[in-house]
DNA sequence: CATGAATGAGTATTCATTCAT
DNA sequence: GATGAATGAATACTCATTCAT
């Protein structure tokens, strides 16, 4: 097996455990056991847990990144890309639900020792950048970014919260009000375009 | 010591250091120390970790109630009312940011074995009551009331999280202009109110 | 069970498994299970195992220390005096033989990180006094007290292991010859005495 | 790398290690990284960890042995030989000051299983036999080599301890006094020569 | 009611050793 | 010979919980 394979498969086993059991619910023996590996065999690819967390949030942050490269296209009307990233995310959050339990469980949690989470790492940038264009074009208010884009990106994960952590199902047409309501929210009332 | 009270020294405790350190962070002889209570004790008055994270979780919720109970009034217009309710959750929040530290950790965490909290607990039954108010009103768009209060308090969530863990200042007007956000897309745009 | 007795029933543990299989072949594990407690309860006591070795050197050179206070007194004459503590110590030595395994294993030892062992403690200080009193009183070589005390302190030591590591039993009269050797090697030779 | 060199180099790294670290903090990785060869490699020279430190005990024997041979000279008189000797191992000792502490944690630890160690190796044997040439030509007082040997080797690795441990600079003088009092004490008082 | 010493199962991590390449 | 990834037993230490006082 390489050694990109070894450590995806501790990942994943990491990722898969700490979904259902948390952090203190998993303990590196788990992981072994279940990436097929002995436990020692994982500090050959993490110095300790909090490293496998640590890289662990990055790398699945770069699964989102993805998305994001994905749909923040220049050759597309701002509007369009919107809703394009809106449903984007939505749809890895909603087929990946492991993730942002994980996310949130590692913001809250001793390992994320960085304060500022928010500018630093990639994702935000990205996500930042992309309501900078919608600002500068004037379709959106004309607020900071950083607003914008933490206000979209919890509407996104609420939608996603709403059923899996509510048990609510979406009725016909809601989920397509979701997006509506935040674009509506956040629009330019002058945006003649 | 009245029961009450030494029931409340040992939640507030519990709360400081989960705040602080998270759940994991936290253990039953610390929490002791600082309520000024030997470690049996607390197991008096409540059974386990679990039950007292659990009652810790409703002891904390009461305060959010309250704040509903006070903005919700049917004496008054739901516009004001509204912008009066988000603006007396965000007030709250932001004085005690260890409340959405540890409803988030409580969440995502074994200790919430509940799976749909969204529907059972008393602040978000009258949570979905009010946006349910708004709806019928007819100044809010006829969406699920769950969606709409969901979504609305994640936007007060995040308003708070912007500033405390994004790091964020917010500039003159941009704290006033959030809710308008908000209100502006959950509006009916047929409403003649 | 008395806490000092507990105390004392883990010390007991400790050396005669740190004497019998050193530092490394030494689990807290083992010192619990001889000691009869449970492995948690050390903790009690020690903050750590390096705290529980540190503390365990003291408890053991206290009981050097009254050999030292025994036999150092001002009404006996100095030469008297010196061949009675070179007796004692030898006697205690011998009688604990885990005693100076302990002490040179722990001297070597990363748990000793006080470098400079030979000024602060009791047990050293005490013995430098009394060879200091030997120079003042004009019987021995006027030289660095701690010089005559390290020298004479390791002459009792390697008089010991002679016996438990060489395997040497030592014959009529070699016993009561070595003092001597120690004596006549520092003592004044202008001493009137 | 010829064979002979990179044995060599083992020993070298482990013993600065061991100097370091003592033997627990000195895992067979790092002495391999310092030597610059494969974890594996190690025990294609050395059996196991143990043979390689009984190994290395051999090895840095040979050097004292070195010293031994060197200043034991039939063709000069026993006392110039006897201070040559004194001086040789002590600046010998004083110039490796891992060597004691390596020789001290080795014997005081479960590698050295020879329980009578003073008699079988020819450090020791060399030793004797030159106290036994002082005995008979009457320099020394009749009792056992074995003795006097050891009383005088533990009387130089004193010396050096004094310094290394003691953090204590030796005056004008001390250093020269020290074989002296050795001298003394050991020397036949009816010695004619 | 209150205490806090005692318990012991559970956890992260280390390290000597092996073996496929 | 040489490599270094993989192993897994061993170890120090934590902590929820109990119970005799």
């Amino acid at each position: 097996m390489p050694i990109a394979d070894k450590k995806k498969a501790i990942f994943e086993s990491t990722l898969e455990l700490v979904k259902e059991n948390g952090f203190h619910g998993t303990p590196m023996s788990l992981v072994a056991k279940k990436a097929g590996v002995a436990a020692g065999t994982i500090y050959h690819y993490f110095e300790s847990k909090e490293v496998l967390i640590l890289e662990l949030y990055h790398y699945i942050q770069q699964q989102s990144i993805e998305v994001l490269k994905r749909e923040d296209r220049a050759d597309i009307p701002f509007q369009k890309c919107f809703f394009n990233l809106w449903h984007g995310l939505y749809t890895y959050y909603s087929k990946n639900t492991g993730i942002f339990r994980f996310f949130e469980q590692f913001v809250n949690s001793p390992y994320n020792t960085g304060q500022s989470e928010f500018v630093k790492d990639d994702f935000h940038r990205l996500l930042f950048q992309f309501f900078e264009r919608g600002i500068q074009e004037g379709h959106l208010r004309p607020i900071s970014s950083k607003i914008l884009g933490t206000l979209a990106h919890s509407n996104i994960i609420s939608t996603v919260k709403i059923q899996v952590l509510g048990g609510l199902k979406l009725q016909n047409g809601e989920l397509e009000q979701i997006p509506l309501i935040l674009w509506d929210g956040m629009q330019n009332r002058n945006d003649k375009s």
